[in-house]
DNA sequence: GGCCAGGACACCA
DNA sequence: TGGTGTCATGGC
């Protein structure tokens, strides 16, 4: 196999599977409902999980945050892990109305809300604030060893490759992310320390 | 019917 | 700090 660049694997993927347009939401908000609902979970389980908060008119944090626990866990429960996504969305939405993309230390911000992790904050910070933070997840960690680009054990370094290596651009992460995913999708291709 | 999906955290040694 | 268990639904 011939090694390549990121950014020739980047073209390689759009020539192939065009622009992918990412985050599929309608708002920033939705974004962060869909970062946090799609841990570890299929994203067509969460599509049905966020037609349940659009239909019932709570797609918003001032919804989530005033309505019961018991309630929001019955509209997102298709996304699996219902008990601890609707902790987590309650939380995270008080957040979301105390911060803007300007807040100082967004990232940690983020960080120390209970139920976000490095994925889930920089998906947040990509799509929603249109940040330059490149998100790491299980594909992006498969692709990067299917092409035997890297191969690392913490978050970071995996976000230190990327970023060293690309032009610092919101859009260009957003889609190399979104292509990534989708080869992801269409390759399903695991390795032994696949996470 | 088993396996897996765009993680995160608690707990233990 | 590293390994393991838990959380849960729905599609293939």
């Amino acid at each position: 196999m011939i090694r390549m660049k990121p950014l020739t694997l980047y073209d390689r993927m759009l020539a192939e599977y065009g622009p992918q347009r990412w985050w599929p939401a309608d708002s920033p908000y939705e974004v962060m409902v869909g970062a946090i609902l799609t841990q570890n979970t299929n994203w067509r389980n969460v599509e049905k999980a966020i037609a349940n908060l659009k239909a019932t008119g709570c797609l918003s944090p001032e919804a989530i945050m005033e309505m019961k626990k018991t309630g929001l866990e019955t509209l997102i429960r298709p996304s699996g892990f219902y008990r601890q996504k609707a902790e987590r969305l309650k939380l995270a939405s008080e957040k979301w109305v105390e911060v803007t993309s300007n807040t100082p230390d967004l990232r940690n911000e983020w960080l120390s809300v209970k139920g976000i992790g490095e994925e889930t904050a920089d998906s947040i910070l990509l799509y929603a604030f249109d940040l330059p933070y490149f998100v790491i997840d299980a594909y992006t960690r498969r692709f990067c060893a299917h092409h035997r680009l890297c191969r690392f054990d913490d978050y970071e370094d995996y976000r230190c490759y990327f970023e060293s290596r690309l032009p610092r651009s919101v859009p260009l992460y957003k889609e190399y992310h979104a292509l990534i995913v989708e080869w992801g999708k269409r390759n399903k291709i695991r390795s032994p320390r696949d996470p």
